[in-house]
DNA sequence: TTACTTTAGTTGCATAACTAACTATATTTT
DNA sequence: AAAATATAGTTAGTTATGCAACTAAAGTAA
């Protein structure tokens, strides 16, 4: 065991090994239910679920990825006609991005099966230690961010 | 800020945004210094200089990536002269993976930035509550390692 | 109005990841 | 010993990410 994820070492942490793990069994459960996305593009249509016809650019700052990541993120959410561009009238640059009935669809199937993915991962972890934690990821991030800015 | 990672959500914690910040400032950091490796190819090098000469099976587990995975990262870090594979004698299926002296310099200066990295992520952040965030997700880690064996 | 700068999005190139199918060597079973 | 199975690693195809360079439209300044 000694190379994997143990408790007194930093390396899981930072290779993120937990969040690997819990995206790849996602992505599973997806599979074994039928569903043919990647968790990558569901992230982008977790965000179209709560705020229909945002731009790419709000896209990349809420899915915390860069412009080229959405573009393809994008077409391919396009090819499988779960979403589609359309080109703002305000500001020619812009697309907005909207959700097809397609689109819509899947978000009750999917986001059951992330809430009791995540309920299989926190099996045995209390409350008040998922807050904790979820407390000192937020930290580690707005840390990173500000050094990033700067 | 609404879609970003707040802390009410476990939208960050799916998708790893915290550990993917930390990897994105490492890589910085590290071309900041002129060194050009991967934070990916960093991982593998980190394994070996704890135990060099093992196996890429050995690095798959440890590195918690699958064989193709690695025998791209043996590749290109073999290009750079970092790496050397060596067929076992007792086994020829094996390859054993071996530093380079190249690859064994790299060591002391990477592992200092990587720390120096955690240090400014953990800014403001406990001992205690980073050691309650590390068993945190190391149940979580061993939730979905058990899942995924069944 | 023309020139400069910023913003939104796309394209090209390199690296990395997952799946599936494959080769080669070892091990186990019969 | 021969056949079946398991293990180590590679290859091919698709998706995703990061960086740099690019186009087009908007906004700002001269």
């Amino acid at each position: 065991m000694k190379g994997e994820f143990s408790k007194g070492e930093l390396y899981g942490f930072i290779t993120g090994m937990a969040s690997t793990a819990l995206a790849r069994r996602l992505q599973k459960n997806f599979k074994t239910k039928g569903i043919d996305i990647t968790v990558e593009q569901w992230s982008v249509l977790y965000h179209l679920w709560r705020n229909d016809g945002i731009s790419q650019q709000d896209l990349c700052i809420q899915s915390f990825r860069d412009k080229p990541s959405i573009t393809r993120l994008v077409d391919n959410l396009e090819k499988l006609k779960l979403v589609k561009r359309t080109a703002s009238k305000e500001d020619k640059r812009i697309n907005r991005i909207f959700l097809t009935a397609k689109g819509k669809k899947l978000q009750e199937t999917t986001m059951e099966m992330a809430n009791q993915t995540i309920v299989e991962a926190m099996q045995g972890v209390s409350e008040r230690d998922i807050e904790l934690c979820k407390n000192v990821l937020y930290q580690v991030f707005e840390n990173l961010k500000t050094l990033a800015a700067k």
